[in-house]
DNA sequence: AATATTTAAGATAAATTTGTCCTAAATAAA
DNA sequence: TTTATTTAGGACAAATTTATCTTAAATATT
């Protein structure tokens, strides 16, 4: 579904928002161990998210990386998707034809296309804080 | 969504089973013509279905692919994708935790899985015949 | 000013996926 | 029986994704 760039970059939001609602930065240190992901590697995507002000980060010591409520309750998880693995999740053919069009559509189109729009809908509808909030009061978890 | 092993395994059956519709057995050259897909890539994937007996090879002159009409009607999409890409789509977890726990969900679980049920529920329902049957009346195509 | 800490970013490496090529085996037809 | 045609399958290659490593830049503290 997600690339793992993806994934790893939805659960370091996630913890980073977690840390913010508690007045902590995170460090790419701390986000790598409570996320389950490979520090380096989600290093550089949370490089991209900050780019697109999905988070903010702070070089130096007492540095790392933080997000407002303000943020958490603007930013949509299909922002988030959309910078990381591109539209072809909401746009994309389900068969991989060039691009998807209702007119000449492939075999799969009709159903493909509500399933998809279900995805797109579940992922708008979805804020970084509706799952940091779970996550914040134990209901969940990041890693297994 | 699907691999691309996937997505021309899914192509090229649907291609063969509108020629079988028609009497005639598939040969890779013209099921990658046909269906827009890398032939040798392609032959892969089959020589994996056509061992799960999602189709049947000949080989020699007259030879090819083909399908019975039980076949299509019988098998599903579900059935195809699991054998390609697996069953990861089916039961794993949208943040790729090691699985899926109900009772100790990760912060997309319970958006995520009704999602996926949604992607497991149209897979099951639609057979190759049904896609092959809009095919071969013209209303969808294979390349774009 | 010097030092220690942290993110930024480019180079590199490993792993996986996608795709090609070549030879063998099967088989229909001449 | 010989030949031509087709799939089967393994080796190989290319491309992409995932992950690591190293150095530079920023900055708080001493
Ligand atoms: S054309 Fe394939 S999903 Fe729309
Ligand atoms: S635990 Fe992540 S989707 Fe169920």
């Amino acid at each position: 579904m997600f690339s793992k760039a993806c994934e790893h970059g939805i659960k370091a939001i996630i913890y980073i928002a977690t840390q913010s609602l508690q007045g902590q930065r995170a460090k790419i240190g701390d986000v790598a161990i409570n996320s389950g992901s490979p520090g380096a590697f989600t290093a550089k995507v949370l490089g991209t998210l900050t780019k697109y002000n999905i988070v903010n980060s702070y070089t130096g010591p007492t540095g790392g990386f933080d997000m407002s409520v303000k943020q958490m309750r603007q930013i949509r998880m299909s922002d988030i998707v959309k910078i990381i693995d591109g539209d072809n999740i909401y746009n994309g053919c389900g068969l991989g034809l060039s691009e998807c069009n209702e007119s000449k559509p492939c075999p799969m189109h009709d159903k493909f296309s509500k399933v998809r729009a279900g995805i797109k809908d579940m992922l708008t509808k979805t804020t970084v804080y509706d799952l940091a909030k779970g996550l914040h009061e134990g209901k969940t978890v990041l890693i297994r």
